[in-house]
DNA sequence: TATGAATGAGGATTCATTCAT
DNA sequence: TATGAATGAATCCTCATTCAT
């Protein structure tokens, strides 16, 4: 495949993730992509087989990246909280590039999981879970964390938390993510409560 | 209205309802919907106008509810933390018969509010908006919630995290609407963090 | 049939006859009828088996009592000239009456005789066409009426021009039936054109 | 647009006009107009949005035609009853040409023009009424026409007659529309009353 | 690579009609 | 006589997809 064939790929996929992110992928006709990038909807399909391979190529990637992401955090940190601190700056930071791929993945996975072809999104995010909870019980076992949460709870607390922020996040806006993190970090560590 | 009509309208949204809540408003087609009910798609048009005002009335009678028991919550509480603890456990416990009247709302509303008809969506979050932002500032002002957080951000974290609940919830699973609020408010007002 | 049912059914069939003529047979719903009469649509069918059974007996009503006064015109006169006025003049005052129906029947006699049920509608237009054919020829025969036009030419042109009329007439209007009658018949006879 | 593309539409619209003009637009199914093409139903909306913009296109392109020619008409003849001559020629010639749009004119008009979008057809019949009542009047002042007759009735019979002619004019028949035009000019000039 | 005509299945909705109450 | 729930067929229209050019 030529570069030139892969950046025309890439800007299409980008431009049907953001129509996704926006409508929904039922809601998104291919006709719309089409529009959008400024050819006819007949002529998509000379690069991809379906709208469904579209998702499909729009979340292994970010997928992918954020897996890796994570793998690498957990390699070179083995301290939890600052295991945990790295986890959540990582994930909002990959709201600056990945932010239509999170919030399809928030909102559609749930449905294209029933189908065989997106059977692996499960997977992924068993995977993704088990970064979060490795870190997490470590940390209660080290006594870092509070002995009386229960992690699987607090696990879910921590990850719709996060990813839901791609609902109003703004990659230009004024509050980077790294602030964001901080803040968010904040809250999760000590509480909004003031301290005595 | 006699009686034996309103409740067949409330058996044919509750139906409506679930399946909008899982596979999606766009997605679930009005044959499914009849399907469900033992009828003819036609059918369903002796009862309502039109799919889109199925969700309407589904909507608005949740919102209805809330904005109610949110009022309630402020007109008998002045304690900033206790009315926060009575704003988080109201919500979760609206999960018991809201399930998803909340996952709509929570999926849909942003796509629907584009629409002259759903306008009022907006009106209604903005007036939720607000019952929480006047119980954390007068929290701050009292001292009570740590002065170094943005309060909007706060917001949207309680409010994103409290209703993505809905999405794993079980109103017959073990852990009550109470319990998991208890938990999340001890996350929310100490942190994660063990106290040293 | 009590008279109280005949005249509930006289009552319905005006109703009918009014939205059949203003916006089409096909196009009025039975819903509609039923709206008008302040009744559900169900209930139209304790009167009448079925919506063409409604235009059914309107047309035949109508055209029963316009080829009895045919007849009764041409029975009293002998003289062309006499009959013809007589004829266009019977002809708008029927308008007073049957106007409905002779809109419907101007504008769906000819998709309705498609169907079986409605064969009779050629066959009495093909009775009523006779009687002015004769009286025109004769007129033509006698030295009454111009020898240079086709009559059957000139009968298509009286016919449609006085039918049409019932587009534009109105019952409660200034004009009454009669005037506007012997406005055209002085075109039909001595033409637009100044005597020199 | 391309030359077979424009030609397709033309041939798909003469195919609608056809049917619109037989058996009325609202009793008119898109899949009979695809049939009669010969294609799918959903693929007539390749061509056009919609069953009502066949209509429109349909109606738009006759009442262009038929204003040119009453302009071209009236530009070119000074006297009144040259005018009126050409007036109906022009129009019984558009016939051949224009059948089913006319016939569609005719019977839809009144109902359609009470949707927004069909609101122009109320102005260009104002305007090709102005054309009539403009020679009429001008004719009875310089005393050309009679006297004695109301020009607005006189309008509405010549374009009533005139155009109700579509019902039963048969543009491959005997008789051409020129001859039809000279038929009825001698009855709506000298009457169909012989001279003394 | 792209066009544009066409497919075929399916979508929401309408509507004449039926029937138990 | 009337209600109102339901039917079932049909309606207009949409949309992912195909394919010859």
């Amino acid at each position: 495949m030529g570069a030139a064939r892969k950046d025309r790929r890439a800007e299409l996929l980008g431009i049907a993730g953001r129509l996704f992110a926006e409508r929904g992928f039922v809601a998104t006709t291919v006709r719309e992509i089409a529009d959008a990038a400024g050819i006819l909807s007949g002529s998509l399909y000379h690069h991809f087989d379906s709208k469904e391979s579209m998702v499909d190529e729009i979340l292994r990637g970010f997928l992918d990246r954020l897996r890796a992401s994570y793998e690498q955090v957990l390699a070179e940190r083995s301290d939890p909280r600052a295991a945990l601190t790295a986890l959540v700056t990582v994930s909002f930071e990959s709201m600056d590039t990945d932010g239509d791929a999170i919030a399809i993945f928030q909102n559609e996975a749930a449905h294209l999981a029933q189908f065989e072809r997106f059977g692996y999104l499960a997977e992924v995010a068993a995977e993704l879970e088990r970064c979060w909870l490795g870190v997490l019980e470590r940390g209660q076992r080290d006594g870092v964390f509070r002995a009386d949460l229960r992690v699987p709870l607090v696990y879910r607390f921590i990850r719709d938390t996060v990813w839901v922020a791609v609902r109003w996040y703004d990659p230009e806006g004024t509050l980077g993510a790294e602030e964001i993190a901080a803040q968010y970090l904040t809250i999760l560590c000590q509480g909004i409560v003031a301290q005595r």
